[in-house]
DNA sequence: GGGATGAGTTTCAATATGAAACCGATTGAT
DNA sequence: ATCAATCGGTTTCATATTGAAACTCATCCC
């Protein structure tokens, strides 16, 4: 198998995203983070995900700065804990909840929603211009990066 | 290994939105697709792909409704084309990238960049509620669905 | 102290991935 | 019309990655 591919190099901004956050797991394990989960004890039962896989990625999100280990809330060990920069994630986790709600669910099929903590109002997540006009996939082009060959 | 997890039953929409789109390569030829290739030789070569790995991703996405096969432009063969339901994920593509854009190169570093055809405007995502606040992640909670644990 | 958790690591089998070879159908050039 | 090159895969085989379960050490709880 040689290795599996990295997108480390692209120019490509999103192909760098998944080369950090796009397996499997990792944006469960974020998606619990926002949530509220600290403990690998509590990431473990909620994704079931096997121990070692889950120690695995874990380590992988922390070097990468999605996640920092902070040494102990109050009992002992460590919690693990969303960095700025994984909270960035924030954008990614709504697209991927919006597109889910509208297309993964039977009608009348119940799912978990995100809402605002104060209003209990729905969260949206919109694309638009510099200038604020809503804009849609075929309006918008990828300039590319003129010397790479990747989009 | 038993088989590898599926999220398809949870009652997380992001979770069933990474199980159809949460592998390593799907996003990857579904921007391709949003940047308009259609056909197998032009994902594999601007992916790099191997091929027999490209052929099952391309079934499986065709097979999950974010692309279909029409029968051909003019010459023969066939063209992958996003659906309407592949273009619905236009918005994690945006926020994948408006991340790697963020964090996840150099400064000055070149990276590709989208922006509207008509004006060269950049294209931005935000989140909002309902009645368009701006919110960030920690004005957020998610609402359970009642009977099941996974969120 | 003794047992139950918590947080991993190790071991081992099953699965998925990647490279390369192979194949039939088109397309293109002569 | 013929021969080569390209397209769109599939097959095969070696290697990587995943998952389950067992096994460690700590620490908690009583």
């Amino acid at each position: 198998m040689v290795k599996r591919k990295s997108h480390k190099g692209d120019y490509c901004p999103s192909a760098r995203s998944l080369d950090v956050i796009g397996d499997w797991w990792s944006l469960l394990i974020v998606r619990d983070a926002f949530d509220g989960l600290t403990r690998f004890s509590e990431f473990q039962r909620s994704l079931g995900i096997a121990r070692n896989i889950l120690a695995t990625r874990l380590r992988a999100l922390t070097e990468r700065g999605i996640l920092e280990t902070v040494p102990a809330a109050e009992g002992a060990r460590q919690e693990y804990r969303l960095t700025e920069r994984g909270r960035d994630l924030f954008p990614v986790m709504v697209a991927l909840r919006q597109f889910g709600e509208r297309h993964l669910f039977a009608p009348g099929e119940k799912h978990s929603q995100l809402v605002e903590r104060a209003t209990g109002q729905a969260v949206r997540l919109d694309i638009r211009t510099e200038d604020g006009r809503p804009i849609g996939p075929d309006e918008a082009v990828i300039l590319k990066v003129p010397e790479a060959g990747q989009a």
